[in-house]
Parts: C-alpha cells; structure tokens; sequence
DNA sequence: CCTCCATGTCATCCGGCGTTGACATCGCCT
DNA sequence: AGGCGATGTCAACGCCGGATGACATGGAGG
C-alpha cells in the first residue's frame, strides 16, 4: 500500500535536473564509490545506485556498460596517487594513530577510499583488477615518498599496518574507549614513525 | 558435451557413503569453510559447497536452516581461541614474519582460518555476526596471552598489523621477491615481537 | 524379513539483480 | 520554430542461487 500522491512524487523530484552526461556520470561514479566502499561489490546493487545518483538503473549500463565497468572507473578514482606526495612526514605517525582510534561511523573521513580498496580486495569478482593497479598507483608511490634504504619493504609494512588497523576498527564498530585512546596513540604512533624516518 | 558414461560416474562414487548424520554434517561444515575462507559470504554458492561434501544441497538447509546458519557454524568453529595460548612467545615475531612474506596460495597455511575472518568482516551480511564473537573469542584470548602493561592496546595492534599482512598478501598475490624477503623480515619481526615482550 | 524413521535426493519455486531494447523527452543547432 | 541527436526512463527478460516440499532409500529394531 503506498500513499504516493502527485503531490507526493512532485515534491520529492521538485526539479528534474538538467540534462548534463556529464554531471550525471559523475553523480553515478560518486554514489557507486560510496556503495561500494560500503557494502563490497556483490553487496552493492546497480539500482540502488542510480536512486541515491537520482538515475534510472539503465543509464549505468549505458555510461559504463555493466556493472564491472562501473566498478573500474570508480576504482580508478579511488587510487589517487597524488595526495599521497603531500603526507605530513613529520607527524605521519601521530595523524594516522589518532585517525584511528576513532569511529568507524564518523561520516566521510578520511579512509573511505580505503574501505573501498579493502572491500575490493577481498570480493573475489574485483580481486584480480585490484593487483596491477594497487601495486602501481598506491605501493609505487608510497615507496618514492618514502625513500631512503629499503623502501620496498618499508613501504609494504605501513600499507600493511594501515590496511590492518582498518579492519580492526570495522570489526571494533566503536571507538577505541577514551581511557585507552591515549595509550594506543602513544604505542602505535612511534611504529608508523619509525617506518617513515629510518 | 560430455563424456560421462555409465562406467565413468560408477567410477566417480564407487561407494555411496554410509549415512551418518554427524559425518555429513562435519563434512559440510568442513567444505562451507574453505569456500567461504576463499570466496566470502555472497561468493560461495550452497550448490558448490554441497558437491564438495559430496551431498544435495538440500541437504544445508534441513541441518542448518539455510546459508546463515550454516555460516554461523562454520565461523564458530574457525575461532578457535584455544590455539592461542600455545603460540611461542620468544619467536612469535620471527614467525609471524616469515610466514607474512609467503605466497598465499601455499595451500592450507595456518592463516586460513584468519583468510575466513577477513572475509567475515568485509561483507555486509556477516559482518554483524563478527563483531561479538571476534572481541569476546579471539581479543580476549589474545590480551590475556600478551599479558602485562596496556595489553588491550597490543592486542589491537598485535591484530591489525596480522590481518594487514594478511590482506597486503592477498592482493600482492605473489611471494616477496627472494632479494627483500631478509629485510622484510628484518624489519617487520622487531615490531611485533616488541609488541609482545613488552 | 519387514516396517518405519532418519537420511539424502530431485524437481521446482521464488525473488533478486544485472541487463536489454523500445520508448519518451530535453535542448541544441540551423 | 522545428527537427534530431543526445540524454534519460520504463517494462520486461533471463539467469542465478537459496529455499521448499514431495519423493526415494538405506539401515536399525522388532
């Protein structure tokens, strides 16, 4: 039973949005990200999608040519290798320490593209696009912003660490308690520094 | 097309298994766990798992009431803090190391079970199933294992750099190099067995 | 030996989701 | 202003995978 009126439908879409491919694909990829990071690739649903992008399901198909496609093209917006250059080497250790005690729940910050690399590497539809470009539009420059002796394997472990403590705070789904927050600042920061320094 | 004659599929059940209850349930369990170590919640199929414990899929559902529940045995039985206790706590970081900078697809490692987890924790229907059983059946055993000073903290160190490794590896997808695989031990070992010594 | 319940199978259903092609509508260009 | 291509919608299809209930069968107990 719905109670949908005219009135109704033409209060929820008051403007029918300007015709723009553009624009429209940019809406699709931005609400595909958030899916994805969110509930993984089989867990997220094109026409869930195209609602929250305000889009019929069908002009995915279209844009990008099936869901796969989609995928691809918001995991090429999700590796930004560039922001990587402009780490803060010095408190490296401290800024990603405190990002982590907090809440997985805190809308938008700064990990979601991460949750979506994440969820990427563990469906087994995405695993396999995943390898070529984490390995060369994330370690790769990971590796040159950290430079010095034996960045390969440095740059491995913090990924690692970063990657982990990910997966620790969704299965946490609370914040660290603010009587340990200290504490796990104070041990986790100097590990990340120390990978960064040396 | 295919070839299978009469002869051919006697040949494949030459003997249609005695019906014990108990073993076919242990052998389902037995398959769901590695499909859904190596495939996650939505990408194992009941089918799949059914012909791997050789039995109709129909099966699951009488004895587990459908795929949660068959999920949910499955992950009681991959938690298994017992182990825990008996890890080595001089060489654990060395371990730990050396088996991180394997190949994931040395078949049954120890961190299959570890694999299921992971795979737990990244899809949206089961993640919520996760969160209890993980904090009261595999932190707690590793926080009393580590013991001493701030041990809640460790232990969720100890556990995100683990799982980092782990997912690092999957989506490397091919052994460290032989040339770095000495420093990456070198490095990555101090860090862990500090978090334990200490 | 025969009966009867537990164990296991088979065919089928049902819903969900990606995809498709036909149709509608907007807005630019002459 | 009007036509036409681009943009967007709609209804429907087909497949896949989990669930279901009727049916088969083996084996223990009388």
């Amino acid at each position: 039973m719905t109670y949908d009126t005219t009135l109704e439908s033409a209060k929820r879409r008051p403007e029918p949005r300007k015709r723009d491919a553009e624009a429209t694909r940019a809406a699709i990829v931005d609400a595909a990200k958030i899916h994805f990071a969110r509930s993984g690739y089989e867990g997220a649903f094109l026409r869930d999608i195209a609602a929250d992008a305000g889009v019929d399901a069908a002009l995915i198909n279209r844009y990008f040519g099936g869901k796969e496609g989609l995928f691809g093209e918001a995991l090429k917006q999700s590796i930004r290798p560039e922001g990587i250059a402009e780490w803060d080497r010095e408190n490296f250790g401290r800024d990603i320490a405190t990002m982590m005690a907090g809440s997985p729940h805190e809308r938008e910050d700064r990990t979601s593209a991460f949750q979506f690399l994440l969820r990427a590497a563990t469906s087994p539809t995405t695993q396999p696009m995943l390898n070529e470009a984490v390995q060369q539009r994330f370690m790769g420059p990971i590796r040159d912003w950290l430079g010095g002796e034996a960045a390969p394997v440095r740059a491995r472990i913090v990924a690692s660490v970063f990657i982990g403590l990910l997966v620790e705070r969704l299965v946490r789904d609370e914040p660290v308690p603010k009587s340990e927050r200290e504490a796990f600042i104070e041990r986790l920061a100097p590990i990340l520094q120390a990978l960064v320094d040396n």
